[in-house]
RNA sequence: GCCUCGGUGGCUCAGCGGCUAGAGCAACGGCCUCGUAAGCCGUGGAUCGCGGGUUCAAAUCCCGCCCGAGGCUCCA
């Protein structure tokens, strides 16, 4: 509903003549109303009794506030290209008409369906002009929980599965030896709770100048510093390099569609209050929540034969956008702009479909080892139908086998969801809670949705099963989870660190004083040639300050040069990993060539970015702090 | 979205109706030229989140909004 409220001094109007054949019977007279509020109200499709009671609510106050009690509601289709039918409209008015009277507001109301010729007199005080448009702000939710409700209903069943593949109710599994699992449990479950802090990932994430807050923007939306912005390259580069070698390939897409596109509108109508909506010229588009949308539709218009099966296609998204309601946004946990690796597999038959599957699992496992997230970190979870356990019992076995813990189990009584088979692996945070990072799911309905098909070995048309898997999660989030985890390290008296591939910096030579500025430079400039990311500390403090600031960077390896290690062509290198109980890290002494074949060593198979900083501390600003 | 808590120099925080709004860190200037987690002195820097209201007087009390966190809910 859009509604012209104006404040007038007066206003006169007459019915000239019919418009339509229901408009209604009235004195074909001038009529003249005084000191009043005119409400030019258009009635739009899909407005409701709500709306119009709503309307009414709303304008109470502002009658307050101009301190005046009369209102004529004057029908004006005008304002809008979307119009409810005439016998709506004329349903709508008069349910304003009825419900302002209940709150003792004089109401004129024009005719309906005339053309009148009217006059007006406006006041000129700030407030006596206003446009507003009225939904019940519901409206979308409804349209979800509809098409949720028989989804709701249906039963899940919350198990634990052992090792010997057996399953028990969660009730009855003995968790000792097993607290993460519980923890994830009971959150998935009930949401149990946690203490009132700020996530511990978020203070840190800011400390150590990766991202941030961008309060210009969308909540949800963050901003990416040097450092930051190199370990999400490097991480969007290591998970990219893993879907490849196991033979996705990679493709990309637009970030926004066509909202009346036909294939995208029902997958799009299920969950139609989350996405971002832009405008342009008359047409609305919706920002891509994930990578299928463009993948679908790139595989609907391509020729696939049976022996191209399983077919991998991957993206990944920069960005993936989902609104998230404002409660829900948690620092990196849960973003509404979210760079997201999204692999496809088009399979023939559910024989290639677990085969692919299984492959895949294997390939999430060690996407996370490279973030030296392992299995004692995460809890898997896998969610199916209870007719797809029955006819895949010995798989589904396999994958908890593989994973070498207990995992819970939901199983529903039906299907509501398009896939029959899902898993992730949950990282459980220091505040007790949960989030997913990789997951795969076996899709059998959005092949036929999107018209997705391959020509089989007789030459016919079928439907493909479709498996959508993230082998890293969001990567804001796999950042979330190293960060987190770091805490967790940290509390127990170890120090906090990052994987040696993605430390911003991984060695900072520190000189004993501005004589030995030119052979710091020098080791820099060597360690910078090997592809190991180097930088100096050339500002005029002491060396303690200077060490106490790379400890505070997480940086892995100080190296301190002066008179001794010119003299003896040796390296004073302070090593982080050998930190242990609060107590500074350990000197180490090693020739130039050792420390860097032992950082190739350890990051071997990872990829090198150098780091986009002067590698002069003194010529770097501070973004935080 | 709802409920609760918070927002004070770049950062962390103190002040919670009444002197010119403070401290530490950071920045800037100078001294110091240093051997593995904070050297010393000085200077500049604040529309107290934004808007409105109450009051002789508002960072402080009230209302609305914005941002963050926690809870509820949600997580394709």
């Amino acid at each position: 509903m859009r509604i012209l409220q104006l404040h007038s001094n007066h206003i006169e109007y007459r019915p000239v003549e019919k418009e339509i054949p229901s408009a209604e019977e009235c004195e074909q007279r001038k009529y003249r109303v005084e000191e009043l509020i005119v409400l030019f109200t258009c009635v739009e499709k899909g407005d409701t009794v709500e709306v119009a009671q709503k309307a009414i609510n709303d304008l109470k106050g502002y009658l307050d506030t101009v301190k005046s009690n009369r209102i004529l509601i004057y029908p004006y289709a005008h304002l809008s290209s979307n119009l409810a039918s005439p016998d709506d409209a004329l349903r709508i008015l008069k349910e304003m008409e009825s419900h302002a009277k209940t709150l003792g507001i004089e109401v004129f109301r024009a005719p309906f369906g005339w053309c009148k010729e009217f006059s007006i007199s406006i006041k000129g005080h700030p407030l006596a002009e206003q446009f507003r448009t009225i939904t019940t702000g519901e409206k979308e939710g409804e349209i979800v929980s509809k098409a949720l409700e028989a989804e709701s209903k249906i039963k899940s069943h919350w198990l634990i599965m052992k090792l010997d593949g057996s399953m028990v109710p969660v009730e009855e599994f003995d968790f000792n030896g097993h607290e993460k699992l519980k923890i994830f449990t009971e959150y998935e479950i009930s949401k149990v709770r946690a203490v009132q802090q700020v996530p511990p990932h978020v203070n840190l994430m800011r400390k150590l100048e990766l991202v941030d807050y961008e309060l210009a923007s969308d909540p949800g939306n963050f901003r990416w510093y040097p450092k930051g912005r190199l370990i999400k390259s490097l991480i969007e580069l290591y998970v990219t390099q893993k879907v490849i070698d196991y033979g996705g390939m990679e493709v990309e897409t637009p970030i926004m569609y066509d909202l009346e596109h036909p294939s995208l509108a029902s997958y799009l109508h299920r969950f139609p209050a989350r996405q971002y909506i832009l405008k342009s010229d008359d047409k609305e588009f919706f920002l891509r929540f994930s990578a299928c949308f463009g993948q679908f539709l790139m595989v609907h218009d391509a020729q696939i034969s049976y022996r191209q099966l399983p077919l991998r296609i991957y993206e990944l998204t920069r960005y993936s956008f989902r609104r998230e309601k404002s409660g829900e946004l948690a620092g990196l946990r849960r973003l509404r702009g979210f760079t997201m690796p999204d692999v496809h597999a088009m399979c023939s038959d559910l024989e290639q479909a677990k085969q692919e599957f299984l492959k895949r699992f294997k390939m999430c496992v060690d996407t996370l080892q490279g973030f030296e997230l392992t299995s004692n970190d995460y809890e898997l979870a896998i969610r199916f139908t209870k007719d797809f356990y029955e006819q895949n019992k010995d798989f589904i076995i396999s994958l908890v086998q593989s994973f070498g813990k207990p995992a819970l189990i939901e199983m529903w009584d039906e299907r509501f969801f398009y896939f029959v088979l899902k898993y992730e692996f949950n990282f459980v945070d220091n505040l007790n809670k949960a989030s997913a990072l990789s997951t795969d799911q076996i899709d059998i309905e959005n092949a036929e949705r999107y018209g997705i098909t391959y020509v089989d070995e007789k030459g016919e048309k079928k439907y493909p099963y479709i498996l959508h898997c993230s082998p890293s999660g969001a990567i804001e989030r796999d950042i979330y989870a190293m960060l987190e985890k770091a805490y967790m390290e940290q509390q127990k008296g170890k120090a906090p660190s990052l994987p040696l591939w993605l430390s911003p910096t991984q060695v900072r030579v520190i000189p004993v004083s501005e004589q030995f500025f030119g052979a710091a430079e020098k080791l820099v400039t060597v360690l910078l040639e090997h592809e190991v990311r180097a930088d100096w500390d050339d500002r005029p403090l002491t060396m303690q300050k200077k060490v106490r600031e790379a400890e505070m960077d997480w940086v892995p390896y100080i190296v301190v040069i002066g008179q001794k290690e010119v003299d003896s062509g040796t390296l004073a290198v302070r090593d982080r990993r050998l930190a242990e109980d609060r107590k500074p890290g350990k000197v180490r002494t090693m020739k130039m060539d050792e420390l860097v074949s032992e950082i190739k060593e350890i990051t071997r198979g990872k990829p090198f970015q150098k780091l986009p900083l002067p590698t002069e501390l003194s010529k770097r600003p501070k973004f935080y702090g």
